[in-house]
DNA sequence: CTCTTCTA
DNA sequence: TAGAAGAGG
C-alpha cells in the first residue's frame, strides 16, 4: 500500500519508449502482487497449471519483462528481505483484509455475482514464498539480475538508484521517494486500459515519472519534511493521524516540525517519531549487490514455463523471437551493449 | 498482465 | 485492419 502522496507530487506522463536504454530497479513484490491480482478470469480465478499451482505471476512477469526488454528497457528486480518489526501491524492488518475478502469472494461466487467475485478475489491475493522463489528462477533464466534486499525492497532499490547503477526505481508505491529514490516510475508493470470501479468506463493508465528533487522543490519541502508528512498521513510502519491526508500534512509540516507539534501535544504517535524517520533516512540496505545482465536461457525458460507449468511452448518461443527481432533493430545500440 | 481470435 | 472479446494456465 504505502504512503498516499498522490495528488501532491508533481509527475510527468511518459511513454515506455522514452525509457529505451535505461536501467530500472523494479520492486519485485510490488510487481508480482499486481500480476497476481490482475491476471484473473472474470470470476476471479487466477491462472493455474495442471497441478493446481497458481501461475498468474509467472505469466505477468514473463510477458511484461520480455515486453520491456523488447522496447530496450533494461530491468532488474529487487526482492524484499525481512520486514522491519514496526511493519508487523500492517502485515497483520493485510492478512485480516485478505481473510475477509476470501469469504466474500466465495459468497459472491455462490450468488453468481461475477464482478463482485472478481473484486474480492483480487483483494484476497496473497504472494507466497514459493511464488517468490519461482519468480527468481524465472528472472534468472531470463538473464535478468535479481537483488535480494536485507529488508525493504523499496529502500534497496532507492539506494541502487542513488548510486547511479540504475536510472530509476519502478514501483506503484511512493515509499521509494521517502527512502530517497532520485527517480520513481509508476505504472510500468501495469499499463493500458483499466476499468474504473463501479463505472462502465475505462481510463488509459500511462507510465509516469517523478523526480524527487523537483517534486519536493515544487511543494517547497525537504526530503526530511516529506518523510514527516508521510508519518502524519500514515506509512507501513505507523498509523497516521486521523483526518490528515496529503494536503493537510503539507500545510502542517510547513507550519512547524513534527517534533514541535508533538511537543505541543497536538499529535501523538505510538512509536517514537525519530525511530520512524530513521527507517526512511537510514534504511537497512546492502552495498553488496551486483547487476549482471546475461542472455536468456531458452532451455531453462521452456523447462520452467512449459514443462513445469503448462505454458504453451509456442507462445514462449514467440515471445523470445520478438525479443530477438527487436534486438536486431539498428537503433538499439544501447541494448546490444548490455551483453558485452 | 499479454496474446490470439473474432467481428465489423 | 483495428478494436473488442476471450483465452491463457
Amino acid at each position: 500500500m504505502g504512503v498516499d502522496l498522490g495528488d501532491l507530487i508533481e509527475k510527468q506522463e511518459i511513454e515506455l519508449e522514452d525509457l529505451r536504454g535505461k536501467k530500472i530497479a523494479i520492486d519485485a513484490l510490488n510487481a508480482i502482487y499486481q500480476f497476481l491480482s490482475i491476471i484473473r478470469q472474470p470470476d476471479g480465478t487466477p491462472l493455474i497449471d495442471s497441478n493446481k499451482n497458481i501461475t498468474s505471476h509467472l505469466s505477468g512477469l514473463f510477458y511484461r519483462t520480455t515486453r520491456l526488454m523488447e522496447i530496450g528497457i533494461i530491468p532488474c528486480y529487487v526482492f524484499d528481505g525481512e520486514p522491519p518489526k514496526l511493519k508487523s501491524a500492517t502485515v497483520e492488518e493485510r492478512k485480516e483484509i485478505r481473510r475477509e475478502a476470501e469469504k466474500k469472494w466465495k459468497a459472491a461466487l455462490e450468488a453468481g455475482e461475477l464482478a463482485e467475485a472478481r473484486k474480492y478475489a483480487q483483494a484476497a491475493s496473497r504472494v507466497t514464498e514459493s511464488m517468490l522463489e519461482e519468480s527468481k528462477k524465472l528472472l534468472n533464466a531470463l538473464g535478468i539480475p535479481v537483488v535480494q534486499a536485507p529488508s525493504e525492497g523499496e529502500a534497496q532499490a532507492a539506494y541502487i538508484c542513488q548510486q547511479g547503477d540504475v536510472y530509476s526505481v519502478g514501483s506503484q508505491d511512493y515509499d521509494a521517494l521517502l527512502f530517497g529514490a532520485p527517480r520513481l516510475l509508476r505504472n510500468i508493470t501495469i499499463t493500458g486500459k483499466r476499468k474504473v470501479p463501479r463505472k462502465n468506463i475505462y481510463v488509459e493508465v500511462k507510465p509516469e515519472m517523478i523526480e524527487l528533487d523537483s517534486a519536493i522543490k515544487e511543494i517547497e519541502v525537504t526530503r526530511e519534511q516529506l518523510i514527516e508528512m508521510g508519518i502524519l498521513i500514515g506509512t507501513d510502519f505507523n498509523e497516521g493521524v486521523k483526518g490528515i491526508g496529503p494536503k493537510k500534512s503539507l500545510a502542517h509540516i510547513k507550519e512547524k516540525s513534527l517534533k514541535e507539534w508533538i511537543k505541543e501535544g497536538k499529535f501523538e504517535f505510538e512509536v517514537d517519531v525519530e525511530v520512524l524517520k530513521k527507517i526512511f533516512l537510514k534504511p537497512e540496505i546492502t552495498k553488496n549487490y551486483s547487476l549482471n545482465w546475461q542472455p536468456y536461457d531458452q532451455e531453462k525458460l521452456i523447462e520452467i514455463l512449459h514443462e513445469k507449468h503448462d505454458f504453451s511452448k509456442e507462445r514462449i518461443e514467440n515471445a523470445l523471437e520478438k525479443l530477438e527481432k527487436s534486438r536486431g533493430a539498428k537503433d538499439q545500440k544501447s541494448l546490444q551493449e548490455w551483453f558485452r
